[in-house]
RNA sequence: GCCCGAGUGGCGAAAUGGUAGACGCAGGGGAUUCAAAAUCCCCCGCCGCAAGGCGUGCCGGUUCGAGUCCGGCCUCGGGCACCA
């Protein structure tokens, strides 16, 4: 019996690709072009089976692409700086230079066996100091064109090992390593002026209609533009030179309601106040022992420290309002400072209740009947008469105002706000303004596994950028990694230089970039990888903008946000054409692979994470470590993380089945979108079903007499196959195309029609698969007798006529529920399926002598008799 | 805490508002075999002898008809600006 041997099959027909340079992107004008992918991997060791999957989705629609007739690029690369390599280092010793190419060399060999379709003549690493070179020129020219200043924002402080910690390096609010409390400190860093176009990338996504909405919708809520009111409470009594507040309020409708003025412990009247105020200058430091993360901010406890001070409200003749430092405001929204209602708040409810601030109800509900005359008659609880939630209704719900400013009765919360604002610009009092949420993007990390920022430090001159020609500024390889912080900065043969202006002594920056800037155009550097600009305009116009673009939802935000402002800003520097604007056609989000995490701890109580491959599972059903017999303790599944060593490693997959089964695999069962638990049972399913298939084209005779009868049918369930499968793999619905097939070998298996016409229904299914297997579809196509090689052949056409069906089933439902189905001719009359549908015994049954009241009958598709 | 998703048999899942459970896994039965492997065929949501009833996380609503649309919850996952 012929068997299917990956292990001579595969490597056999990815020469022979490579020998017909099938997946090399070729520029060609009379083409159109597709540009497909897939977001590139960080080289942290070991591809797992989540890359399988992302890589395999790309594949399958590139080859599909190219039978469609497209020019296709489909390139891959490495997103390879990182704080990764540098913790490496420390570690175990090494460089991270070393370790950072040794990974992408073992991950590149993992790669080239599954037999994507990728143009790897293109490939490079964000590290490479050709792409970090480009970068630094893309930087100086967008410093040039004003896009790009400095200024001081905090950062997470580790005392003890005096470095600057990630957000991911602070557990529990002390440093990872030292577990010393980290500190909030300020330094000046870059930033990029991404909140200028703000207003701008939120109304361009309603361009982007090949994106998935939940996307759009996040970044909108992200960018979260508000429209609201800024105004000024006067101090009572001058401090610290400070004379007024400026707050910033969505809700100014809730004015008559506010009891207190709270600041952010950074605004510049609390810093003044410190001054003279040794408690608020603790509560103050106090609220510095934390992290940055605005989660970590908006999880703690809300606290307060009264300052004594006191503001007029600006309305109320006579009312006092105190003023509080509070840790819960953030001095990067707005202007770090906010009037409190805590009756239409839950926040400032909460605050209130806890320092005894009165609350002042400023609305209450419509009551629903007409003869009571207030929402307290029908049992509403007001905040202000003692109840626990604060009375927030959806803005677009009418309620009744209590002695509004603007002389409003009932209405809506949109309509209050905007007659407030009106109100205020009209008597002077303040100003409707626009707000977002969005942030400049900073980009300094005190690190060195990074692109170094191209700026020279001169007492003179200030900060310069280098000459072009200079470029790159490269990382120098004489470092070590056996103290905390950057060695960049004690490193003085690199880091003191010549102005590039004056030539005086003076110094270079030491920060490197965010890695995100890489990652932010490394797709239009796809375009022309080995130019000596950023971008080559003929290339850049010819394949961008991409195509399809596929990546994990946990991109949906930050990433995708920095590349599609990148994008504007190439564009103003001369890199790209207007119509990249929008870099991303088309966007998949696909789910992650999930994995439970298996864990112990260490003797000082850290967590340790072992592999699923190093654990066993004892008959007892208990999990341990097979070396040492430890109990783990199973988290539940989250995505596949290095750092959490919860990967599966697909190459056990590979060597026992070939590139094909787990490709097949990971195309089959869940759909893409959708977070996937890796099990290992499947696998030998889906090479069984593989070795099927291949036996049924190597026993194929097309000699062989079979019924003639028995060949329309075939080709029809072929035509069928066609138009399904091609459907699944255009919606990325590849889980069903894989159905599709699973169906179709069973049609060929059972059918009883004649080897030539089996023949040519096993030769479209060589051409169907060869997207998901394509090696195992370059064999049948051989063994088949088809011409060439399989990967060059047009997809095939689904012939029309055969799809059509000449009779129909149709259901019949009594007051909704299914009771029966008719089999009626395609075209029949409505009076006769309705005559049918009324004999089916089982309706008559169901009927129960009652009579019909109505009869729906939907084309094609149901009956439904309403009694 | 805030923003965004997801939830359907024992399991992975399918289903333009129109037959819930296609296809696959696991399981059960059978054929073939001296026996086994491999292969092939059949059954397979739950309750019920059956007729039938109940079923898409929970509660309510819209509709002739809801897994699908709307409102309110629950659980799990993603993001929260220095993980990538």
């Amino acid at each position: 019996m012929s068997r299917l041997t990956p292990s001579e099959i595969e490597p056999k027909w990815q020469a022979a690709w490579e020998r017909a340079g099938c997946f090399t992107a070729r520029h060609d004008p009379d083409r159109p072009k597709y540009y497909v992918l897939e977001m590139f991997p960080y080289p942290s060791g070991r591809i797992h089976i989540g890359h399988v999957r992302n890589y395999t989705m790309g594949d399958v629609i590139a080859r599909y692409k190219r039978a469609r007739g497209y020019a296709v690029l489909h390139p891959m690369g490495w997103d390879a700086f990182g704080m990764p390599a540098e913790n490496a280092a420390m570690a175990s010793g090494g460089h991270p230079k070393d370790w950072t190419y040794g990974n992408i060399a073992d991950m590149r060999d993992q790669m080239k066996p599954m037999g994507f379709s990728i143009d790897w003549s293109r490939e490079f690493a964000t590290c490479d100091p050709e792409y970090y070179a480009q970068q630094q020129r893309l930087f100086i020219d967008m410093l040039e064109a004003g896009l790009i200043y400095r200024k001081a924002a905090v950062v997470n402080w580790d005392p003890v090992d005096m470095t600057v910690l990630a957000n991911e390096q602070v557990i529990d609010g002390k440093g990872w390593r030292s577990g010393a409390p980290v500190e909030r400190r300020e330094l000046v860093q870059w930033f990029f002026r991404i909140s200028d176009f703000s207003e701008e990338l939120l109304e361009a996504l309603d361009t982007l209609e090949k994106w998935p909405d939940k996307v759009r919708l996040m970044q909108a809520n992200w960018i979260g533009r508000s429209r609201g009111l800024r105004l000024a409470f006067d101090l009572t009594a001058p401090a610290a030179g400070h004379e007024r507040i400026e707050v910033f309020t969505t809700r100014p409708d809730t004015l008559m309601g506010a009891s207190f003025v709270a600041v952010s412990p950074d605004h510049p009247l609390a810093r003044a106040l410190e001054e003279g105020d040794a408690d608020l200058a603790a509560f103050s430091a106090e609220c510095r022992r934390m992290g940055t993360s605005e989660e970590e901010l908006e999880t703690a406890e809300k606290k307060g420290y009264d300052t004594g001070r006191t503001v007029r409200h600006p309305l109320i003749e006579g009312r006092e309002l105190p003023v509080w430092v509070a840790n819960f405001i953030l001095m990067d929204y707005g202007t770090g400072a906010i009037f409190g209602c805590p009756a239409h708040d839950q926040r400032d409810l909460d605050f209130a209740r806890k320092y005894g601030l009165p609350v002042i109800d400023t609305f209450r509900p419509v009551p629903f009947s007409s003869d009571v005359e207030s929402a307290e008659q029908e049992g509403f609880v007001s905040p202000e008469a003692g109840a626990d939630a604060a009375f927030v209704p959806q803005k677009t719900e009418k309620v009744r105002w209590i002695d509004h400013f603007a002389g409003l009765t009932e209405a809506t919360g949109e309509e209050a706000i905007d007659a407030s604002i009106a109100h205020a610009e009209a008597n002077g009092w303040g100003e409707g303004v626009v707000q977002f949420r969005l942030r400049d993007w900073g980009i300094s990390r005190q690190r060195y596994w990074g692109c170094p920022i191209p700026v020279v430090h001169c007492e003179a001159c200030g900060a310069v950028p280098e000459n072009r020609e200079n470029l790159p500024v490269r990382l120098p390889d004489d470092v070590s990694f056996d103290q905390p912080g950057n060695p960049l900065d004690r490193h003085p043969t690199w880091r003191d230089v010549p102005c590039p202006e004056c030539g005086r002594p003076a110094k270079r920056e030491t920060d490197t970039m965010d890695t995100f800037v890489d990652s932010s155009w490394y797709f239009a550097r796809f375009t022309a990888p080995r130019a000596e600009t950023p971008t080559d305009p003929e290339e850049a116009a010819y394949w961008m903008n991409v195509d399809q673009y596929i990546g994990g939802v946990e991109h949906a935000i930050l990433h995708l946000l920095y590349s599609r402002f990148f994008a504007r800003a190439m564009h103003i520097t001369g890199h790209l054409p207007e119509k990249c604007r929008e870099p991303f056609e088309a966007l998949f989000t696909q789910g992650m692979v999930t994995h439970a995490i298996y864990q112990t701890t260490d003797d000082r109580g850290r967590p340790v994470y072992h592999t699923p491959d190093e654990v066993d599972v004892r008959e007892t059903g208990e999990i341990v470590v097979r070396a040492t017999g430890e109990t783990v303790e199973v988290i539940p599944s989250q995505k596949m993380s290095k750092s959490k060593r919860n990967t599966v490693d697909p190459a056990a997959i590979v060597a026992q089945y070939g590139a094909d089964t787990a490709r097949w695999f990971v195309m089959s069962d869940s759909p893409p979108e959708r977070d996937v638990e890796w099990t290992a049972a499947g696998a030998e399913a889906a090479f069984r079903h593989l070795s099927r298939v291949y036996r049924m084209a190597a026993e194929n005779d097309p000699s062989e007499p079979g019924a003639e009868a028995e060949d329309e049918p075939l080709r029809r369930a072929t035509a069928r196959a066609i138009a399904d499968v091609t459907e699944g793999i255009e919606q990325f619905g590849f889980n069903t195309s894989v159905a599709r097939l699973y169906a179709f070998t069973n049609t060929i298996a059972r059918s009883a029609a004649s080897g030539a016409a089996r023949r040519e229904a096993l030769k479209v299914m060589a051409q169907l698969m060869q997207p998901m297997t394509p090696h195992l579809a370059e064999e049948m196509w051989e063994m088949l007798g088809g011409e060439g090689l399989l990967a060059e052949q047009p997809w095939p056409e689904a012939d029309p006529a055969l799809l059509v069906e000449d009779t129909i089933t149709l259901p019949v439902q009594v007051n909704g529920k299914k009771r029966g189905e008719i089999t009626v001719p395609k075209d029949a009359a409505k009076d006769v399926i309705e005559a049918l549908a009324m004999d089916e015994p089982a309706v008559q049954r169901a009927l129960d002598g009652g009579r019909p009241k109505k009869l729906i009958v939907v084309p094609g598709r149901i009956v439904n008799i309403v009694v």
